[in-house]
DNA sequence: TATGAGTGTAGCTTTACCTCA
DNA sequence: CCTGAGGTAAAGCTACACTCA
């Protein structure tokens, strides 16, 4: 629906009444719901318009190839990466992360070299078009676990949905972009437990990634860098979802804790109100005359000799009665309860 | 219910272009 | 006319929230 609104006599000026698509945020469904009695609304957002413009065509872009926009101007660092072993099924024991091995990069040897050569050999790669993985001939290969992707004609499949179908290595993004392509709805992949454990590991190391670490761990994955990078997102967002909870959980102890606090002292408040009404002389008396037990925090209203004698045994302190006084709280007792 | 992925948005940085002293 | 500084818009990238399937 258009609503044409000419302002000032020149070209009349188009708006648009919002509909609620099916992929509405939570801010276009709140617009929706505060405009509801109006009937309509508008938005003036050119620049969040043409940004949102501009995601989407990077968004369709990095699916048709398959990585990450070439607008990045990060050179890919090659790294010095470990060998799984075949023989352990400890994942964690085994896992190697490149940018952890970062910091020999300025260091003068042989890692220091390899990692160099290994620099080079991925420059070399990135020039080649979608060539994700390196070369198998070379001396210096990049390690890479296989983690296979099971795919059932063009449908790709988790392990547990084509178990005894045909297998096959998924062939890194040029399926996944042929998916893409066709138009229909969202596929969703299923990541294997290796490779769901390896992602694990590495968001223990790092929650975020930076570009390197993404083409790398995506490398290793043998995932699309968007793959990565969603992984991560999602990860994050659950994490603290989590710890909100946590949180909440912890602030509602709290909340009671301090509701009970809060009961026993305005209990402790009638109290000494009590004591004010029934006694008014003593509370001519300064403010230093009522003491805080240091045990259990309370005030002491002491009302007797015998009462301020306790007070002060909590406090640690010694207090000497010869005989009983009119007055508990005597300049006198004062200063020896202090 | 868990989770992979799409979408909208905001913040930040980089780059190209323009103006001006 | 050339040049460097400063301003600005656009582009690019990323994180995040929300949402769907």
């Amino acid at each position: 629906m258009e609503l044409a609104l000419s302002l000032g006599g020149d070209t009349p000026k188009s708006f648009l009444f919002l509909e609620k698509s099916s992929s509405s945020s939570s801010l276009h469904e709140k617009l929706m719901d505060s405009s509801k009695d109006l009937g309509f609304c508008m938005g003036l957002r050119k620049c969040s318009e043409d940004k949102s413009r501009k995601n989407k065509q990077r968004r369709s872009q990095d699916l048709k190839e398959g990585h990450v926009s070439k607008g990045s101007s990060d050179p890919m660092l090659q790294l010095d990466l470990l060998p799984f072993s075949p023989v352990s099924r400890d994942i964690s024991s085994q896992l190697h992360f490149p940018w952890l091995t970062e910091n020999i990069a300025g260091e003068p040897g042989p890692a220091g070299k390899v990692l160099d050569m290994n620099r080079r050999q991925l420059v070399a790669e990135e020039t080649e078009e979608g060539a994700a993985l390196s070369s198998p001939n070379s001396a210096i290969s990049t390690f890479q676990v296989n983690f296979p992707i099971y795919r059932n004609g063009n449908k790709l499949l988790g392990k547990r949905e084509c178990e005894g179908d045909h297998v096959e290595r998924w062939g890194n993004s040029s399926s996944r972009a042929s998916d893409e392509e066709d138009g229909s709805a969202r596929k969703k992949l299923r990541l294997t437990k290796e490779q769901s454990a390896f992602l694990e590991e590495s968001f223990k190391e790092h929650n975020t990634l930076n570009p390197k670490q993404k083409l790398a761990l995506a490398k290793q994955l043998n995932l699309r860098p968007r793959q990565v990078e969603v992984w991560f997102q999602n990860r994050r967002a659950r994490t603290k979802l989590k710890q909100t909870e946590v949180d909440c959980e912890y602030l509602k102890k709290c909340c009671e804790t301090l509701t009970e606090e809060n009961k026993r002292l305005q209990k402790e408040l009638q109290e000494l109100r009590a004591l004010k009404s029934s006694q008014p002389f003593y509370m001519q008396l300064p403010a230093t005359t009522l003491t805080m037990c240091p045990s259990c925090e309370r005030v002491v209203t002491a009302t007797s000799s015998a009462a301020a004698a306790s007070a002060a045994a909590a406090a640690n302190t010694t207090l000497t009665l010869a005989k009983p006084e009119p007055f508990p709280f005597s300049p006198a007792h004062v200063q020896a309860a202090s």
